[in-house]
DNA sequence: CTGGGGAAGGGGCCC
DNA sequence: GGGGCCCCTTCCCCA
């Protein structure tokens, strides 16, 4: 039976290590189009961990962004007039300008944190102890030409005299000319491009049907590899035992297997593994049970 | 429980 | 901007 009539089950605890990646950078990273009016601050640890025997939170971390709760505008999606392409764009989300790729619901938004800090120019250039270097936008800031009352738009420099009047400009007018996000209308994921949007929704009408069977591919390619199942073809051949393989990848997962160093080591047991999935395996069937 | 193969998904990169 | 390809990863199955 082929795998895709097979009902896909996601354990909660297994995320796909791109999307780990792309969370960490997230956090790393926060909202780049706002990057200047978010401020890395170091807290104490004492202040930011949250109290024993409660689960690990984002802020349990030396360096966070600090988020300030103000009266200020929020990072909020605004439904907008038809975008680039009203068929496929379901929504406009204008406040952020992400990496490719980079799922929004994996990001801080969904840790339901306070709004964000939006900092007037004559934010002090320095922060945090120990002399940690200002973030670079904060550091623009500084260089950038300040309002007569001292609030700037760091996006379009226009002068405020005050921290509300920047908020309202930031909520009305500056904030439209940010970068924007496309929204997949299928499953709500975001992306900087419509290129890359338009790559995604490929996953869900799946465009390339099998002629044979019937399948639906969401690319040419993956359809040309399912292909090989039905004909046999193997074109990729091992050269130390000759085996074929239909799938590149497939190939290369074997020749780990002629390979005398493992790359995946347990680390309670030191035993190691020749793929990843082997030594998560290994990990959740018990071996090394916790404290 | 472990090792490995088969099939497929999906993002990134390059042309 | 789109297509092809690469790469990594996951999931399932079987020995």
């Amino acid at each position: 039976m082929p795998r895709s009539f097979l009902v896909k089950t996601h354990s909660s605890h297994k995320v796909p290590k791109h999307r780990r990646l792309e969370t960490q950078r997230d956090i790393d990273g926060a909202c780049s189009a706002c990057r200047g009016l978010v401020v890395p601050l170091l807290l104490p640890e004492k202040v930011a961990s949250s109290t024993p025997g409660d689960p690990p939170q984002p802020w349990d971390r030396t360096s966070v962004i600090a988020r300030i709760s103000l009266p200020l505008p929020r990072h909020e999606e605004a439904r907008e007039a038809p975008g680039p392409d009203p068929l496929e764009v379901s929504r406009v989300h204008v406040c952020a300008s992400r990496a490719p790729s980079a799922p929004l619901k994996d990001s801080l938004n969904h840790l339901n944190l306070p709004p964000l800090l939006v900092l007037p120019a004559r934010w002090p250039p320095t922060l945090g102890p120990a002399g940690d270097p200002a973030p670079d936008r904060v550091r623009g800031a500084e260089r950038a030409p300040r309002g007569p009352g001292g609030f700037q738009c760091l996006h379009c420099r226009k002068p405020y005299h005050t921290l509300a009047g920047l908020a309202r400009h930031r909520e009305l007018q500056c904030h439209l000319r940010a970068p924007r996000c496309f929204t997949c209308k299928y499953c709500d994921k975001e992306y900087s491009s419509l290129g890359a949007l338009k790559m995604h929704i490929r996953t869900h009408t799946l465009p390339c049907p099998c002629a044979i069977c019937g399948k639906a591919f969401s690319r040419p390619w993956l359809l040309q590899g399912h292909i090989r199942t039905h004909t046999g073809e193997k074109p990729y051949t091992c050269s130390h035992c000759s085996r074929a393989f239909a799938d590149r990848s497939n190939l290369r997962a074997h020749l780990q297997t002629h390979s005398d160093t493992r790359k995946y080591q347990c680390k309670r047991c030191a035993k190691t593994f020749s793929r990843m999935s082997l030594l998560v395996r290994h990990q959740e069937s018990g071996c090394c049970p916790g404290p």
